[in-house]
RNA sequence: GGCGGCAUAGCCAAGUGGUAAGGCAUGGCUCUGCAAAAGCUUGAUCCCCAGUUCAAAUCUGGGUGCCGCCUCCA
């Protein structure tokens, strides 16, 4: 099997990818939180982890995926509160909590099928393994692992000599008290495992538990999840950098205090999508940009695939409309140099295609070095001297690790847009007038063309109409 | 305050020791009645300073600027 190299987290270098139990491969990819539609940066982080998945499998290895949703319990920023984001919402909406989060996991679901994203071998839902989360955390209370606070069942950090290892923690210099709830922890990185309701509320979600009703803490689920679907122990473990120091320490801490060993072999972190002015782009920050925004505005989702694959997953991505336009021009011109391929269908079937197949899939296996990989793609479409045959056997096959659907040319933008009948009827009219040479007249009619959002490419012995875009 | 990351042409972006991929945009040319499309073509000493080296965008040190995490966020 060829040799894979992944950039570890855990050791902040490239590795060479070695499953547990070959040719298995266990990976899980963090979810979203269901309380609202995801933006365009939360999905990039489900764009390398599926490039990720077919990559490994296109080299042999069998693997299952599970991707969650966090469908309960992460809260706002205060504790007292004991108030979550997706009862928030549900509020704001006039829907129950299960509800609201049951539509954001399926419009989170046709996001990404629109991104070519496979789906994972399971979808998991944290609200379905809160037994599986009560028995993690009776394991930890039986290991000594955790103490009651007012407000629930707290881990106890300092009894886990690693913890923050991977985030490379320097816990003294943490800015203490940012935390929420700090008041009742022992150490300032003691997190909730599970939450008591408060006394006089009643939640949506919530559980009965040895220690009173409540609901899950805010890294439980993923663990928990893990063990069920994958076990203990798994080899790849995705998400965003912003969940190294937080949520993934957590969950290396109970996981590794409730089994024994190691949880995940290879920690791989994707970067952010940040705005023109640098800035990220977040659920809280007022800069949300969904899929479906961008479709309304006319970009076509695998443009912004595109977009995501120019640029490499630990690289921050700039995005403005800008950007993605430019993409967008890019991705179609590359389709269209393909399709010219097709076409010609030549097989030269020399030793240069074999080159570039080897340039790609070398690229790939560099720690998903995809944007290299499409330089090289670019290189080979333009390139003479391989025939059409050889190109489109290799577009063909590193098209299913990339999934840009870059042998479908039925998605053209200008394939897309009906022409109106008034068009038709006009530029046939123009098309008389230009016969006749009568230029200046066939001219105006063009511009009253143009006007109505289309234009007119003529060649010698027949015309053909564009939409403006 | 602590930890981490980034800085490559107008824009996006590869390259991590051997003399700057690729794309988008722009200018020029060809083609065209004109245009569009298409084809060809044009461009950077890699934030600054110092050092190591035969050789540095790439390594080291020091600056400057920007960003992220430490509070739910991919």
């Amino acid at each position: 099997m060829p040799e894979l190299k992944l950039f570890n987290t855990l050791s902040r270098t490239k590795e060479i990818f070695k499953p547990i139990n070959d040719p298995n491969v266990k990976m899980y990819t963090c979810g979203p939180t269901v309380y609202n539609y995801a933006h365009i940066g939360n999905l990039r982080s489900y764009i390398f982890p599926d490039i990720l998945k077919k990559l490994l499998t296109y080299i042999g290895y069998d693997v299952r995926q599970i991707i969650n949703f966090t469908d309960v319990g992460h809260l706002i920023n205060d504790a007292d509160i004991g108030d979550d984001k997706i009862e928030k919402a549900a509020a704001e909406k006039g829907q129950t909590a299960w509800e609201l989060s049951k539509y954001y996991a399926e419009a989170f679901k046709r996001d990404i099928t629109a991104l070519n994203i496979s789906f994972p071998s399971k979808f998991t839902y944290a609200t379905e393994y809160i037994q599986q989360q009560i028995d993690m955390i009776r394991t930890l209370e039986q290991k000594g692992f955790t103490y009651l606070t007012s407000d629930g069942v707290y881990f106890d950090t300092q009894k886990f000599p690693d913890y923050g290892k991977m985030a490379k923690l320097d816990i003294e210099g943490l800015d203490e008290g940012l935390r929420v709830d700090f008041k009742d922890k022992k150490n300032k990185t003691d997190f909730a495992l599970w939450k008591l309701s408060p006394n006089d509320q009643k939640r949506q979600m919530e559980w009965d538990s040895p220690w009173g009703k409540g609901f899950p803490g805010w890294h439980i689920e993923c663990s928990a999840m893990i063990f069920s679907e994958l076990g203990s122990h798994i080899d790849i473990h995705t998400g965003g950098t912003d969940h190294i120091q937080v949520h993934h320490t957590n969950e290396i801490a109970q996981s590794e205090c409730s089994a024994e060993g190691k949880f995940v072999n290879y920690w791989v972190h994707g970067a952010f999508l940040v705005l023109d002015k640098d800035k990220r782009m977040g659920k809280s920050e007022g800069n949300f940009i969904g899929l479906q925004n961008l479709i309304e505005e006319g970009f076509y989702p695998l443009a912004y695939r595109y977009l995501t694959l120019t640029s490499h997953y630990r690289s921050f991505l700039s995005f403005s409309p800008d950007i993605l336009k430019s993409a967008q021009t890019s991705y179609f011109n590359l389709k269209k140099l393909i399709r010219s391929a097709s076409e010609k269908n030549d097989d030269l079937n020399n030793e240069k295609a074999i080159i570039y197949a080897k340039k790609i899939i070398d690229s790939l296996l560099d720690d998903m070095n995809v944007p290299k990989a499409i330089g090289i793609m670019w290189d080979l479409v333009q390139d003479n001297e391989v025939g059409g045959k050889n190109k489109i056997d290799i577009i063909a096959n590193y098209d299913q690790i990339l999934s840009l659907n870059l042998l479908d040319f039925s998605d053209f933008p200008e394939l897309q847009i009906e022409i109106p009948q008034e068009i038709v009827d006009l530029a046939n009219q123009r098309w008389d007038i230009r016969q006749k040479k009568d230029f200046q007249e066939s001219d105006r009619l063009r511009k009253v063309i143009q006007s109505k959002g289309f234009d007119i490419k003529d060649s010698k012995d027949k015309f053909d109409i564009v939409p403006i875009i």
